[in-house]
RNA sequence: GGACGUGUAGCUCAGCGGUAGAGCACCUCGUUGACAUCGAGGGGGUCACAGGUUCGAUCCCUGUCACGUCCA
């Protein structure tokens, strides 16, 4: 609408543990045997033919919310084209010393049997225990008494740490214990990791089993022993009567022990933090193997710098804080993980161990051949790559890298991404670091982080919670325009979505009363004139309404600019109903059944156009019914040169000033009859009853007063009509048993004496008396303030002013009306 | 423990230095030729609390409390 080329390339990732964990379920309920039994090619197998069955689900949400996305691009990032450039980049990294293959401690999942990245690990807070065991000196000079969470580990403690500035322990630096069970001499080193005011003082550490230890394991030159195995059971690095015992049977078995030995020195509940898998949900490990790394320290210096000067802006800004503190304190990053689903990665063994990392096996092959001097086979790596890996790609895989294509120079660095912020460090993060890497650009130019949605009552939705709502059946229900609405008024930057269906209703409403207005219009034989200028009109309600659409359409425009969506949303409800229905429809009902057929024709006209201009600037939020519409609008007068909606010129509307006088009118008109309508509300007059409406006006009536009694006279029809009243006349006084009323410095009247209770309207004076006076003493109160008179602003002292003199003047009329009652 | 965010009408949320707003819910009235998925009117708020800055604070600053999220 805009007249840019946008493009909106849809697609999904391949989600590795999730799916597989899906596929792994299904086998099991069914009764199938195990991936492992099937073999990597048949399981492979067996979830793309899951994954081609289900899934489509999040894009048939996407083309049912009626995301204009080009479907002929849409990706997947196992396609071919993506996977080449995730092998590229593995390849590239890897040459350039970016990417490397470590020993290194890493969050595994015994469940899942993999290896996976800070990221996927969720700390949670658990009740457990903190058990104390001594450790006998070597020398038989006493025992060390350390405590611990995990009495499991003990069996791989190749040390005991003490502070170097704690004079308890300092003979003992340098000395060794018998470590019990195992038996095993092992070192007392002083580190500064030793807390002297936690426990003992004393702390024992397994290198192999946990990421400080591993710190202080390495710093000392400590053994490191693995005592568990893939699976989460002791390893045969432990004594024979744990070996192949679950990990949480042997922490029991341990505790027995030690109490058997007498060495158990206390046991303490407490409360503490316990890694789990986000996907298994259990009790990961710092376990050490042999994995892939990606230098992430070095990847984030360009990727921080690029959001520093500004090249990628991050929208709300807030967000730049938590990126930045994320990036700067950044771990190397584990890309390789223990499963089958994603892409393998690209690197070969020779029968030494020799890697060779290259694109294709013929490659590789070929290096090897080279590397041996003979034609040597080869052996790949077993692992995949993480999944964020590839998808860390997207901007620029998807458009062809690493061929130089014309969609890369053409839609490269993309304008904005839009995602949610909960996965900045996973997506975010990773695109600015492989996209400035690899093109030497931001992959985009803004980040703006949507709402994210919860249920109604602010609980992330979860399938095991049971409270998700799937888009698919709300727009079953409501339609998909009146979900787009809900989400776009709802998305209020920095915070969360509660959706309710109440709401979608109350938006599905919206989009009925639009509806139906645009068969008001129709009905009413408005049609777009041939040559319509909207700034040449001339009945003040026209010129106002113009005005008025000018300034929402400008308003809009604006709010969509600065990623204002609610705003929009919102302006545009307004207007469309409470401008446009409310007043402009109703008000303009007796020009439409009125006799002036020059007046007639230009109301239509002009309703024709605000309808136009309404539909355009819903239509981002309401494609739906919008583009029905103007299809259904399409043949009532003036033809069109924009056929459909969806490609139509934005409204521009900023040559339209907006006409003060009409504004003036028009609002005088409201006051009168809305302020009647309370007054007809409360004194219970009844719907049938039409009386005068009565302006008190005299030869010295003030400006205020002729601009009132000017207004309404000018659109009496409508007066009658909107507050059911049977003519406007003048009076110099309020007629005896009229009820006054004050409007914008006038007095108006309501003769309806005798249809109301004395005491209702008694109660009414006074409490509208009550009201005036607390304004007029507030503002009072202010201007009586010398500092306030002499130090705000002179506008602001002025307002006040007026606001004083016209709250004195209609109690001081309504009071004189309250005495005649009296 | 650290960081960030949020506390405004019964509920969901706008507003963010100068007279407290909307939608829903609630109450009253209404079968007037666009619309009862509607119309008209109404009740309802020491803007979490305590200080400070200012002529003036729901809005800015500081602290406290509560809730949420992320990182340890």
């Amino acid at each position: 609408m805009r007249g840019k080329a946008a493009l909106w390339l849809p697609g999904t990732d391949h989600a590795g543990i999730a799916t597989q964990m899906v596929v792994e379920r299904q086998l099991a309920a069914e009764g199938n045997i195990g991936r492992r039994d099937m073999g990597r090619e048949a399981f492979v197998e067996r979830v793309w033919a899951w994954k081609a069955e289900s899934g489509g689900t999040i894009t048939r949400q996407l083309r049912r919310l009626g995301a204009s996305c080009d479907w002929s691009r849409e990706r997947f990032t196992l396609d071919e084209g993506l996977s080449a450039a995730v092998r590229k980049v593995f390849v590239t990294l890897h040459k350039q010393g970016l990417l490397y293959r470590d020993k290194r401690l890493v969050n595994w999942d015994p469940h899942l049997q993999t290896a996976i990245s800070d990221l996927e690990v969720e700390q949670r807070e658990v009740d457990g225990h903190f058990w104390r065991f001594a450790y006998p000196l070597e020398d038989g000079s006493g025992e060390i008494v350390v405590a611990t969470t995990r009495p499991e580990t003990m069996l791989g403690d190749t040390a005991v740490a003490v502070n170097p500035k704690d004079v308890r322990y300092a003979h003992l630096v340098g000395k060794r214990v018998r470590l019990p069970i195992v038996g095993r001499l092992i070192p007392i080193v002083a580190d500064d990791y030793a807390d002297p005011e936690k426990g003992s003082g004393a702390v024992k550490i397994t290198p192999a089993h946990d990421f400080n230890d591993f710190q202080v394991g390495k710093r000392h030159g400590l053994e490191m022993i693995n005592i568990l195995d893939d699976f989460g059971c002791i390893s045969d690095a432990a004594p024979e009567a744990y070996r192949g015992l679950d990990r949480f049977v042997a922490r029991k078995k341990v505790v027995a022990e030690f109490e058997a030995l007498e060495l158990l020195r206390g046991i303490d509940p407490t409360r503490h933090v316990v890694p789990h898998g986000d996907r298994s949900g259990v009790v990961v490990e710092p376990y050490l193997t042999d994995q892939w790394f990606v230098d992430a320290v070095t990847l984030a210096k360009p990727a921080i710098a690029a959001v520093e000067d500004g090249r990628t802006v991050l929208e709300p800004a807030a967000w730049s804080k938590t990126y930045f503190e994320w990036m700067r304190n950044i771990e190397p990053w584990c890309v390789s993980r223990q499963l089958w689903w994603g892409h393998r990665i690209p690197a070969w063994y020779g029968p030494d161990g020799a890697v060779f990392v290259e694109e294709t096996e013929a490659e590789a092959l070929a290096a090897a051949a080279a590397h041996y001097g003979a034609k040597t086979p080869l052996r790949q790596d077993e692992d995949v790559l993480d999944t964020w890996f590839s998808s860390g790609l997207w901007p620029f895989s998807t458009l062809g890298w690493p061929e130089p294509t014309e969609d890369l120079k053409r839609f490269y660095p993309t304008h904005t991404l839009v995602t949610g912020f909960d996965i900045i460090f996973y997506w975010v993060a990773r695109m600015m670091m492989l996209g400035m890497h690899f093109t030497g650009e931001v992959p985009f130019r803004r980040v703006f982080f949507n709402a994210l949605v919860r249920d109604a009552s602010g609980k992330k939705m979860s399938k095991s919670k049971g409270n998700v709502m799937d888009p698919l059946d709300l727009i079953d229900t409501y339609g998909a325009d009146a979900l787009r609405f809900t989400l776009t008024a709802m998305s209020g930057q920095g915070r969360d979505i509660k959706l309710s269906t109440q709401r979608i209703e109350g938006y599905r409403n919206f989009g009925t009363k639009l509806w139906n207005a645009a068969r008001f219009c129709q009905v009413n034989g408005c049609a777009r004139a041939e040559g319509f200028d909207p700034a040449a009109v001339k009945g003040a309600v026209n010129r106002w309404i113009v005005g008025e659409t000018a300034r929402t359409a400008g308003a809009v425009t604006d709010a969509i600019a600065g990623c204002g969506f609610d705003e929009a949303a919102n302006l545009l409800y307004r207007f469309i109903w409470n401008t446009f229905c409310d007043w402009y429809v109703e008000l303009s009902k007796p020009v439409l059944n009125g006799a002036d057929a020059e007046a007639q024709a230009e109301t239509r006209a002009t309703a024709a156009w605000v309808m136009d201009v309404i539909l355009k600037l819903l239509h981002p939020v309401m494609p739906f019914l919008t583009e029905e519409l103007w299809d259904q609008t399409a043949d009532l007068g003036a033809a069109r040169a924009e056929p459909m909606l969806i490609s139509a010129r934005w409204p521009d509307l900023s040559g339209l000033a907006p006409d003060a006088a009409a504004a003036a009118e028009v609002n005088s008109v409201i006051a009168a009859i809305s302020e009647g309508r309370s007054i007809r509300a409360e004194l219970n007059v009844p719907v049938g009853a039409r009386p005068s409406l009565v302006i008190i006006r005299t030869n010295s009536s003030d400006e205020a007063t002729l601009q009132v009694a000017t207004a309404t006279t000018s659109n009496v029809a409508a007066v009658c009509h909107m507050l059911r009243v049977s003519d406007v006349r003048f009076e110099e006084s309020i007629p005896d048993g009229a009820i006054p009323y004050v409007v914008q410095g006038a007095t108006l009247a309501l003769p309806v004496a005798e249809f109301i209770d004395l005491a209702a309207e008694k109660a009414r004076l006074a409490k509208e008396i009550a009201g005036l006076a607390a304004t007029a003493e507030q503002t009072r109160r202010k201007l009586d303030n010398p500092d306030f008179v002499a130090r705000a602003p002179e506008e602001v002292v002025e307002e006040n002013r007026e606001r004083l003199a016209e709250a004195e003047a209609a109690r001081e009329r309504l009071q004189s009306a309250l005495t005649r009652l009296s």
